[in-house]
DNA sequence: CTGTTAGCGCCTTCAA
DNA sequence: TTGAAGGCGCTAACAG
């Protein structure tokens, strides 16, 4: 084992002190140009790497963020964390990233984590039932700033990063009611999460909008897994009424729904329109091709980590950033391509 | 922001010496179990969190595992990150996760990080395009254990964990054999894969234990993207003779052979039989659905991390380990049942 | 079983 | 523009 190359080493070989190669390595201004060059070239001849640890026992901060995502198993998430990972790397912060598998317990065991890592700040998506605020407290009393995004909670000292969910509901319902629906039927997931809330007040609106009567018997609160969707599609089966349209507020359980309405013979988009959420690769898989919503995932990442850094530069306070709302798109494809026919038939 | 609790005002409360708190702290075995609970109590009542920056440079150790691979959204690594991610949770590591987005300069900027953030132990499955070892010879030589795990390089200083590739490669082309298929057409990945090239000798060794005659015009080396696989099923339609089967390495590949074949009015597995590899979820969305190998990457993940931990703590060796060899199923769909007719037609 | 002592490598006043 | 000195919080000898 080599021995590690501190900053002594360099100041002794050079016949300065420590604190100027502390400086220039730094890059710090109060430092003469000449000097700060001849200690780089020394400190990489000698394969110099500075020891985060002493630095930040020193500085009191870790320049690395917590993550916690609800799984990372998805092609959602994997954009987000891309994002993230490209912006923190280019800032020196390191991602520390942990999954709570959508339960509140492992989630409040990975805040305990990052908060024990100490943490410089922390990016969270909560988990599906997450209730309580209270394992992010800590971080709120010792002033460790928190940014939630996609699934996030309204909460005065947390900033916020998400997408128009209620804009982008509304766009799927309304392309639903144009290729003709009337009764469309709505899968959702837990209401108590902001992601299905709105994207459910969206439907609701569509549905006022264009004067389309909104019937109660057709929205089904569920944990949008696979499962979830072949129960919506029993359910729907047994409706005295027909539904000429669904729209499942996540693209996996929409899958899942397809896949059991094409098993009980009903056509795709003939007898019932489909529309799902968040572009999965799967939406492109499935037959017919799945309607949904684009959702921007690296660019969220991007963002979300790009306002942490400068909140935490102090070039920007989180009280000023409070919540980003981004901008996601409609996606057509011939799941719910009522009029032009063009569907697949294989 | 609150003051930090230290283990000097634990002991200096208790009327104790720091070193006690420190060593009770840590469960040291010499420490009387009465002083360990008063000092347990004290520390929890006071909110006490250990510094890790002040322990790992006293300690010269991490407890960070660091982790490399080719991309993070693909069914399989999230898999594997979870395993890696519970294994590691509970033995006090934590984990800095990076993704090379298969480029072999990103793999290298990201072991350049890894290798500045010192991490106790590298776990790295390879890019895509990765030629030379260099980029990880600053562990080697600072003596940090590495550890590859299914897309590995063979070196000595390192222990390796994979599938059996070429007995996988072998009982999927047995398995087309079986149904009658003897013009077996094979699209691979970059052959300097470790992966990729056993899968290929276990193609080519059960086509000579049946008796079906290797035809290396069958044989396309790809990079296994979607785009990829277009190319070689529009190779194939331009054959004067028609392969019966064909087996792609990896399943996202294989389900954009599926799309292509169907849109040219190929029958699977009539036509053709489809066998992919990974078990992908498309793997079970796309019609009719896929046959596959299943791939154990959760366990994988778990063993990759106890093999590392093991080594660090002494317990094993690396050079005892070595190479780990794990289990892996083929798991047959319909896209290549010939026989028994069972395909589902929408 | 417990205490004393001496750093780990860095950064940041303060002083020059 | 540079240097000297002290301490961040913890742990590992060494000594009782």
């Amino acid at each position: 084992m080599e021995k590690e190359v501190t900053i002594y080493d360099i100041a002794k070989i050079l016949h300065i002190s420590p604190a100027t190669v502390s400086r220039a390595l730094n890059d710090h201004p109060a430092i003469n140009s000449k000097t700060k060059l001849s200690i780089a070239a020394k400190a990489a001849e000698l394969g110099y790497r500075s020891n985060t640890f002493a630095s930040n026992l020193r500085r009191k901060s870790t320049s690395t963020l917590g993550v916690i995502v609800p799984r990372l198993d998805s092609s959602f998430m994997s954009a987000v964390l891309a994002g993230m990972e490209s912006v923190a790397n280019r800032a020196g912060y390191n991602l520390l990233i942990s999954q709570s598998l959508e339960s509140e317990s492992k989630e409040r065991a990975n805040a305990r984590t990052m908060y024990n890592s100490r943490v410089d700040g922390l990016l969270v998506s909560l988990a599906y039932d997450t209730d309580g605020f209270d394992h992010f407290e800590n971080f709120v009393k010792k002033n460790v700033p928190i940014l939630f995004f996609d699934r996030i909670f309204d909460h005065d000292a947390c900033a916020a990063i998400v997408i128009d969910n209620e804009q982008a509901g509304y766009d799927v319902t309304s392309h639903l009611i144009m290729q003709g629906c009337n009764r469309i039927m709505h899968v959702t997931g837990n209401l108590k999460r902001n992601v299905y809330s709105e994207r459910y007040r969206g439907y609701r609106s569509a549905l006022e909008a264009h004067g389309v009567l909104f019937d109660e018997s057709l929205v089904t609160e569920t944990d949008l897994s696979r499962e979830a969707g072949k129960d919506a599609i029993a359910k729907l089966a047994d409706m005295s009424i027909l539904p000429d349209g669904i729209f499942i507020a996540n693209d996996v359980c929409a899958i899942s729904c397809v896949k059991e309405l094409k098993q009980r013979g009903y056509r795709i988009p003939e007898d019932i329109a489909v529309a799902g959420f968040n572009n999965d690769p799967v939406a492109e898989v499935v037959e017919p091709n799945l309607t949904t919503i684009y959702y921007p995932g690296r660019e969220m990442g991007e963002i979300a980590v790009k306002t942490m850094i400068d909140h935490l530069n102090g070039t920007v306070s989180m009280d000023t950033v409070n919540t980003v709302i981004m901008k996601s798109d409609l996606i057509v494809r011939d799941s719910s391509l009522k009029l032009t026919g063009k569907y697949q038939v294989n």
